[in-house]
DNA sequence: ACCTGAACACCGTTCAAGT
DNA sequence: ACCTGAACACCGTTCAAGT
């Protein structure tokens, strides 16, 4: 007896995203209501990766958080890499809309904004684990960013191409800086330590980084640089596309 | 009675420098020889990365590989970071020579292919925390690259944001490259998911993003089309930074 | 069906020995 | 000075209960 004729289940998406994209786990079954909400649990992982950092969520303190054992949360979560998905979604809330505008340098710049607010508001947002977005927060973004895109001069190829130069510049130059930024409050950022190195380098024969730190470049970012840094590359990137 | 009259010790690098610039920790002293050398300590660690990727180094599996007790490695390492440290260093080793050429897109895009090479050899060199150069192999690839800008009509405050860039672009274009690699490979990745989430797309209204989808570009990426997108974002950075 | 208690196989790191 | 043995405070995950 063969399988072909007993039609064949709807495939369901893989839990992970049945849940991303907000799907009922196991519709109406009944027994022992549960005591948490998906959503509160993804909130309260997000407070505390807001206040200590990615490196402060684990399981253990989550469930500490919502007085509950830490097993009770794989009844919501298949793994701690479904928690870091739903918490990438949390991040990218609501996307930004998709642009009516023709002018698709500024529609690209309002976007590249928005996503930059998401990271500075959110910085662990970096610490996640780039994935291909499948999810719907995810697309969201992308959706509004080929909007923008749309009135460029790009041959219809090279439009997610784009897309992703895009979306890594904001990921990446943020990152840049906020590593920077973390050095520079670090004790290694101390003048004694770019003394210490300055003669190592002179030694090795990197003339051109010696003068950037004889510059001070190396030094004090403010957040008004930051800003201009981020504008630099994106103008560059536009003007690239641009042809 | 101040201290200022007794001369200040030659302040040391913090130890992690030290032992990435190749300085003796303790010249000289005397004692039971060591039984390891720091670069077969990281050579191992780099070999581990090789073949397990990032997640299977751990200081348990490297002194177990080296067969020694993990506490061991704390004699020739101050912790894991510092390991981090020094498998970055590792996989930067020989940084390329400082073009000689007048043709700086050439040479830029020589640098990067190489900086990209490296990605390809060890790709958990894209796992590691992005730090702020100061180490010696890193400092040698910025030279590198700062010494390939030197003919470009850049004006030398925007240099480095130049070279931030174009280090950036190479980093975060390979990760995405080998997440969506992965991603292929992953049984999510099946036609049939891509059949599950098409319907939840429209419904969300993502009509370009649906678009994309149809038309099968977020499938089965090949080697060439990797190098073709690599070759497109670093042209339209060129471009862009030529002005 | 939910939640707990107990247990497992891992982490990185520290301290008090031994040689 | 090096290395070991033992211990600590953490991880994520699984299983067998209890309600």
């Amino acid at each position: 007896m063969t399988q072909t004729d007993a039609p064949e289940p709807p495939r369901l998406l893989p839990p992970q995203l049945r849940r991303a994209w907000g799907m009922p786990q196991q519709p109406g079954k009944r027994g022992r209501r549960p005591s948490l909400e998906l959503e509160t649990i993804v909130a309260q992982a997000a407070g505390l990766a807001d206040t200590g950092g990615m490196a402060s969520v684990s399981l253990v303190r989550l469930a500490d958080a919502l007085n509950v054992t830490t097993n009770a949360l794989y009844r919501y979560v298949d793994s701690r890499e479904e928690l870091d998905v739903l918490l990438r979604e949390y991040a990218l809330a609501d996307p930004p809309l998709t642009a009516t505008t023709d002018d698709w340098r500024a529609a690209t710049r309002e976007w590249a904004g928005a996503l930059r607010e998401r990271y500075l508001r959110h910085p662990w947002l970096a610490d996640l684990t780039l994935t291909v977005p499948i999810t719907p927060n995810a697309l969201g973004w992308l959706e509004a960013l080929l909007a923008a895109l749309e009135s460029s001069p790009l041959p219809a190829p090279d439009i997610l191409r784009a897309a992703t130069l895009l979306d890594g510049y904001v990921r990446f130059q943020f990152i840049t800086q906020r590593d920077l930024g973390a050095w520079t409050e670090h004790p290694l950022s101390d003048r004694d330590v770019v003394e210490q190195v300055a003669p190592l380098i002179d030694a090795r024969g990197y003339r051109r980084v010696a003068a950037l730190f004889g510059a001070g470049q190396y030094q004090e970012p403010t957040i008004a640089t930051h800003d201009a840094d981020f504008e630099y590359g994106l103008e560059r990137i536009l003007r690239g596309i641009a042809g």
